[in-house]
DNA sequence: GTGAAAGCGCTAACAG
DNA sequence: CTGTTAGCGCTTTCAC
């Protein structure tokens, strides 16, 4: 007998009142949390009512009544990449937590089909808008995405940008640089002579930043730092695996890999050991994020860890108070020693 | 200066009939792609207008016009999870192609939870809603969720359940019990006589089918079925540490190990590795997934690849062309030999 | 072809 | 405290 097909429409607060033998205005008071009381007989009935209709409330319509929705949306450039999902996973907790759905767009890395999403998203009327990802766009795409970004808040909506620093708008932003000296210093002071930095795109602000702040905090510790070589390319495992290939095939192997995100460390060590390498003994490797699903690989990874959930959760806290000037949120990073660079005493197994 | 806070308001429709000078209608008309023609200038100026103003229409209000949207919701137990993340990256994606925008809702693996998101979602009056995962509830919850999903249905959305059989909607299931059995026999033709099982909790249909799937190959290669240990778990990483450690305390050492997924098994990895042993050596071991994250783990993990973006898609198609009948998609696996079952010809270093 | 006007489901003044 | 009513921004008959 097939599916019913869109018959009975969803009931409404009409049916509701109606049902109820009260009018519409106290129906929506008894059933959404309005400032005015109503008397407590009358609620009952309201809810039995709706209750009975299998009410639901129409939020497009709440939100045309209200000019405001209870919608988040957020844009990472892929899901699948768990740096994101992190990050995703930390603002759609957050904003559940504050009574909002999250709405979800993935630009897949094209900075262009990022301006798209925003504009596309801004549709919806969102409080908020969080876009996740560091910029590696061209002047223009950067400038169209920040008119974009602009307008939306001119509307009353509330931008905030995580991990991606630079623009006017309220930002949420890792330590990259401090982070990687740090772990820089530590592997310069236990004995690399010889490190590789695998770096990401060169305009990526990310790569950027982890990048400086490795040669800095190396050369710190007596290492010249245009001795180190920086190979870039993608941001992702393969980019890493390539890099490491690059590295391999031209000069001296190096006795230390930096590669500036874990993603990119783990093809690193797929690389070595396709090149009958074994990664943390032939050579260290060193990674930066502390991705959860890799904290099991062998030898474990040293890395730098990020408080990803947290900076998702913290985006939304921005946008639920709004601040009258953009503000700038920096999460600071901790190191962790594996067995991935044996020499500076490990932290963990 | 600050900032304009809520100044300026988007531009309306009406702002943009005004600007142009043609009726409401008109402007309407020239800007979606409505069934009546529009004199060319017209539509030109209307056009221009929008331009001018910046205007970007109201999808809430367009939906409570048209009394429908172009949302679709997902809810997923875990986006953290490259499992989840993976199916949600192909709705998200199909989503997007298909003029959609998506909806994310995040369960925590709580049933409870599950019905309360449907509901939320259902508020949003999305054109479809896909729910990701497998029941693990009591009867009661699932009654409770079956009753939101059917109501959603009537009232003319269209909900699809990826992963989660047994339920009246149609269901995208991946065929767990033949790549479990087809593992099992080459894994026990391989020579492998003292398996062991790292299950999910009892009632998770996924691990149940994934488990009894490897059983019964298991036995058709001469291995009496009940020799056979099933440890029940979580159906995460910390869930197969404990299973791994839980099996290396009781009993005979396994000779290999299969992980009813890959985060299982790899948290079965590190729980050998803390107690000396070499997965793929001493013990092997085998998963269920392959999830692309975990591809470089190292020994590489045997296991049964699923086309989980796909199922996500199909997902989607299906919402989109709302079959009368509810239906059946079930996709199969395909087993990849790695390094971690030593023995049959590997197909993958 | 175009425009006026009546909703869509809900909220929020505004009177009682 | 309750009910009436005028919108919210947009679509869509329905006349012209």
């Amino acid at each position: 007998m097939g599916r019913d097909d869109g018959r009975r429409p969803p009931a409404t607060l009409q049916d509701v009142a109606r049902e109820a033998g009260v009018s519409l205005a106290t129906a929506s008071r008894s059933l959404n949390g309005s400032a005015r009381k109503v008397r407590e007989d009358y609620r009952a009935r309201v809810l039995a009512a709706a209750e009975r209709l299998n009410y639901a409330p129409n939020l497009q319509a709440q939100a045309v009544a209200r000019g405001r929705t209870s919608l988040v949306g957020i844009i990472v450039s892929d899901i699948t990449d768990p740096y994101f999902a992190q990050i995703a996973g930390g603002v759609i907790a957050a904003a559940e937590a504050g009574g909002l759905v999250a709405t979800i767009g993935v630009s897949g890395r094209d900075p262009e089909r990022e301006v798209q999403l925003v504009a596309a998203l801004r549709g919806q009327r969102p409080t908020g808008i969080v876009l996740v990802g560091s910029r590696v766009a061209d002047a223009a795409v950067t400038a169209r995405l920040e008119a974009q970004l602009r307008d939306f808040e001119n509307e009353g909506g509330h931008a905030v940008l995580v991990s991606q620093a630079g623009l006017p708008f309220d930002t949420i932003a890792f330590d990259n640089e401090d982070g990687a000296r740090a772990l820089a210093r530590r592997l310069g002071a236990a004995g690399y002579a010889n490190a590789v930095v695998l770096a990401g795109p060169e305009p990526l602000s990310t790569s950027r930043e982890r990048t400086e702040g490795f040669l800095d905090g190396y050369a710190s510790t007596g290492h010249p730092r245009d001795a180190v070589a920086v190979v870039h390319s993608r941001f992702t495992r393969d980019g890493g695996y390539e890099a490491m290939g690059a590295v391999l095939e031209s000069g001296p192997r190096p006795d230390v890999v930096f590669a500036v995100n874990d993603v990119m460390a783990v093809g690193a060590m797929a690389r070595l050991r396709a090149a009958g390498l074994e990664p943390g003994r032939d050579v260290a490797v060193a990674g930066f994020d502390d991705i959860e699903t890799l904290r099991d690989v062998s030898p474990g990874l040293t890395t730098v860890r990020l408080p990803l959930e947290q900076g998702g959760a913290t985006a939304v806290d921005l946008i639920l108070k709004r601040a009258s000037e953009p503000c700038l949120v920096s999460l600071p990073g901790e190191i962790v020693i594996r067995a991935s660079t044996p020499g500076p005493a490990a932290e963990e197994a």
